[in-house]
DNA sequence: AACTATTTATTCGACATTTACGATAAATAT
DNA sequence: ATATTTATCGTAAATGTCGAATAAATAGTT
């Protein structure tokens, strides 16, 4: 990829803060994506791909106050910017149009 | 990813291959993938990424006549196997799942 | 109040897989 | 032979992956 292409896992990470809007933070990304795509993922994968998604700007964050529970340290919680935004469009309308074009003799 | 999963790329160059049905080789892929996708690739990606979607089984290959013309050596001829056809209808659906829990809020 | 344990979270460091390219090799028609 | 079309090889960069370390907050204990 060469920069500013969405990889696999940083499209579904991208989708899935969205999916969470004002509230997408590490745990809950991870649990959605375990739920929601069917596969296992550690949360040192997750805030890597954030991490490398927020210096491309697709996404942009900010600390939350401490939640009051035992251990509630504050979150950081992310938000897909507009060029994130962009680029997910991009990718699935692209998809998409490939899928058009497929003849049906060549599928099931 | 952990073997079973399409990359980004595997994804488009299987999606591409469908597309060409009965006449995907690797210029062609490529010429096809540098025209719907508005990116450059080079060859040699592409033969990477059609090896090892071979190896995963979600395409196989055989060789065509050579055809009759000047420097017509051979081609390699990509299929898409119902294995390839399975793994791209769970990628596209669990994308589509992702989109339709979008909140309008989150998206401009 | 101060200390320690526990819980919730994020950051760091290392390695594996995928993506990417330039150079090289193979096959065929002229 | 040689030019042309195509595929393969070797290596570098980006992305995906994890385990362990670190940080911040609360609850319990003295």
């Amino acid at each position: 990829m060469k920069g500013t292409n969405l990889g696999e896992l940083e499209e579904i990470v991208l989708l899935v803060v969205a999916n969470l809007f004002d509230n997408a933070y590490g745990i809950l990304i991870k649990h959605e994506i375990e739920e929601k795509c069917n596969r296992t993922i550690t949360i040192s994968t997750v805030h890597n791909v954030l991490q490398r998604l927020s210096e491309k700007d697709y996404l942009e964050s900010r600390y939350s106050d401490p939640s009051p529970e035992r251990g509630g340290k504050r979150k950081l919680l992310f938000r897909v910017t507009k060029a994130g935004q962009a680029a997910l469009k991009t990718s699935r309308s692209m998809r998409e149009d490939l899928w058009s074009g497929i003849p049906k003799v060549a599928f099931e």
